[in-house]
RNA sequence: GCCGAUGUAGCUCAGGGGUAGAGCGCUUCCUUGGUAAGGAAGAGGUCACGAGUUCAAAUCUCGUCAUUGGCUCCA
């Protein structure tokens, strides 16, 4: 007999080699009807698999994420067992489960190719499959044996993932007429894939290489009940309404012409007017903070960038040089706008009592991005910066990296983004030859980063090989409507930029001292900040309203006076107010294409007039009631206040 | 850059070897004192661009440009 302690702590005994389905079968039947794997002292297990040992235990439904992976990664072998009927001869390279179903990248026949319309094909054949109610089984082999069964099976990609496992941890699972290379789990059959759909296939280099193989890769998503994957689908349509691209059209924000080129958005007038209400918005916060507003031009010279060693990294794949009628005389757009900050520092002698200083400038720069990669407003080639350079002195740097983080969040939460993830990037672990800068300066940046955010209380992740050639960053990760990750916030600690341009300040010892540089960049990017906001918001926030821009409406001369007098308590000139024409109908004017564009209307009349109110119409909502003018004055603040404006604290 | 898909009116899209289509929007007129409405008429397109096949190409083929789902990349 073994004990099994399950997730409340009480302990339950079993004969030795009783499996997971068995367990939850004596718990209840309910249990046993939705349970998907089992967790066995923190290695997930299939749920037919004896468990021989004592242990604590955990049962993963389609609410726990270890069901969903071995429900999905368990169709991903469907899949597969479906391709290979389809396409005889079609040899495997991985199929995982991801956050949202499954894919499986393989390499087709010479001549074969699948196409959207294929996946229909496939997606009945993978039903069909899974009603013969398959047992998903597993099989411990020897090295030898696997590396033989895939030699005859003349699947290299399979070999290759062979050669590099270890002897004795090899398993194999068969459903079917189907085998894979494969550490499981699995669902106990194929009989609890219930609806399937396949969304894309795409291209994806085997292991990730841009040198290896291209193999096709086919993305699909399944569920226990039909009912699930119809809310799937439903979810998707809904994100989509949200994509910044669709609202940015239709709320006029900001257009691409192939004419001015790729990846170059063109600003229309109210997404300037929401992109400079954002950026008085961080003008004030910095304010605040000692920041010191600076204003560089969008080229520099090519040995600008030689220094900073962006050149070297960059040069080959950027906007190339800018020549001039001098012979021999190169300029660079600005991909960054570090060396124009660096050079301003060193523009006069600088002492430790100058230290912090703190240069701010939303600074647009212009990067080559890779065609396939550029995404509407989140990814291009043409961008704002709301970029700043903190120099200080080493026993400055935490406290003034801690200073940033109280940017970034009071932004975050002053609007609203409350899903976001707090990344550490630092080295690659085993590469270090794409950085610049000796290891020294490297472990000190990276230490100030990780114990600033520990004495932050925040919480991070930490990736390896994510920093930026020239320093490790803290990112602040934010989804878009249909799940892709975006970076924001940025903060980078830099030892190296300071070195290469030689930057100085004199110490309390009167001799002459390095500082550090802090990068910065709350938003990331106007385009991509604006894009994440739009989706974030469904696009509904008064862009480009003020209460003054509220248009009053009486709906008969006898009510002027009134009107007037609303007017006035709005305090501005600005209010317009067609009572002055007298000829024009009501019902025509409203209709005026000038007004049907203005967000709000008042409609004041005989009511109105003696209540004290006005009666509000909202575009695109309707009628909100009547309001007096007061609490549609602070109704119409609030809803700035609450995207924009500066909250007092 | 690579593997797929897409490009038809301002927008959303249908069509498809032989007068270019719908809905919404737009313009004008009519009707309308609680309202972003209704009616009538009208304007608007080298079917992304270029070449080829054909008696004939928006339609078929190739190329280019752009958009797009992924991969790689992301200072």
């Amino acid at each position: 007999m073994i004990k099994i302690t399950l997730p409340d702590q009480s302990v339950r005994e079993y004969e030795s080699g009783v499996n997971g389905l068995e367990i939850a079968r004596s718990i209840s039947n309910r249990l046993a009807k939705d349970v998907l794997s089992i967790t066995v002292n923190d290695e997930v297990y299939d749920l037919t698999r004896p468990i021989t040992t004592d242990a604590t235990i955990k049962l993963n439904t389609w609410n726990d994420v270890e069901g969903k992976h071995a429900f999905w990664h368990s169709s991903a072998h469907l899949m597969a067992e479906a391709l290979e009927a389809i396409y005889p001869g079609v040899k495997l390279g991985i199929g995982p489960s991801i956050e949202n179903g499954f894919y499986y990248d393989v390499d087709l026949p010479e001549g074969e190719v699948i196409v959207e319309k294929d996946l229909q094909a496939i997606e009945k054949k993978m039903i069909e499959l899974a009603r013969l109610k398959n047992k998903y089984t597993r099989e411990d082999i020897s090295k030898q044996e696997a590396l033989n069964y895939f030699t005859e099976k003349d699947d290299q990609y399979k070999l290759e993932l062979i050669s590099e496992l270890e002897d004795g941890t090899i398993t194999l699972y068969k459903q079917g007429n189907f085998t894979d290379l494969c550490r499981g789990p699995h669902l106990p059959d194929t009989s609890y894939i219930k609806a399937i759909k396949l969304m894309s296939i795409a291209g994806a280099y085997w292991r990730g290489d841009e040198k290896n193989k291209q193999l096709t890769r086919v993305y699909g998503i399944s569920f226990p009940k039909q009912k699930f994957l119809e809310e799937y689908l439903v979810m998707l349509e809904e994100a989509k309404k949200r994509d910044h691209r669709k609202i940015g059209k239709e709320l006029e924000l900001f257009t691409f012409s192939q004419r001015v080129g790729q990846g170059l958005p063109l600003w229309l007038p109210k997404g300037a007017m929401l992109r400079e209400r954002l950026e008085n918005f961080l003008k004030t916060v910095q304010k605040k903070y000692g920041y010191e507003p600076v204003i560089t031009p969008h080229i520099g010279q090519k040995e600008l960038y030689v220094t900073s060693g962006h050149y070297a990294k960059y040069g080959e794949d950027s906007f190339q040089p800018i020549n001039t009628p001098a012979e021999g005389e190169e300029f660079l757009l600005k991909p960054m706008n570090c060396p124009h900050h660096c050079e301003i520092f060193k523009a006069k002698p600088r002492s430790y009592k100058d230290l912090p200083v703190r240069f701010a400038e939303f600074g647009t720069v212009y990067r080559y991005e890779q065609s396939g990669e550029l995404h509407g407003l989140t990814r291009v080639r043409g961008f704002t910066q709301d970029d700043a350079h903190i120099f200080c002195r080493p026993d400055q740097l935490k406290d003034e990296f801690k200073k940033v983080i109280d940017i970034v969040l009071y932004i975050f939460r002053t609007l609203n983004f409350e899903n976001f993830v707090t990344q550490i990037s630092l080295r690659d672990k085993v590469n270090r030859d794409k950085y610049i800068g000796t290891e020294e300066n490297w472990d000190k940046a990276e230490n100030a980063i990780i114990e600033a955010t520990a004495e932050k209380g925040l919480e991070t992740v930490v990736e390896y090989g994510e920093a930026a050639f020239y320093g490790p960053k803290l990112d602040f990760m934010v989804k878009d409507a249909l799940g892709r990750s975006w970076q924001l916030g940025t903060i980078q600690v830099d030892y190296n930029l300071p070195e290469r341009f030689e930057l100085e300040y004199t110490g309390t010892d009167d001799k002459k001292h390095r500082p550090i540089m802090i990068h910065r960049a709350p938003f990331g990017s106007m385009e991509r900040f604006v894009a994440v906001l739009i989706e974030h918001t469904s696009g509904k926030f008064p862009l480009w309203l003020t209460p003054e821009q509220a248009v009053i409406l009486p709906i008969s001369e006898k009510y002027n006076e009134y009107a007037h007098k609303i007017a006035e308590t709005f305090g501005s000139n600005d209010v317009r107010c067609i009572v002055d024409d007298r000829n024009e109908k009501i019902g025509k004017k409203i209709r005026d294409n000038e007004l049907k564009k203005i967000p709000y209307l008042l409609i004041v009349g005989e009511k109105e007039q003696n209540e004290g109110t006005v009666s509000v119409r909202k575009q695109g909502e309707g009628d909100l009631g009547a309001m007096t003018v007061e609490s549609f004055a602070s109704y119409i603040q609030e809803e700035v206040k609450k995207l924009i404006e500066v909250k007092e604290n």
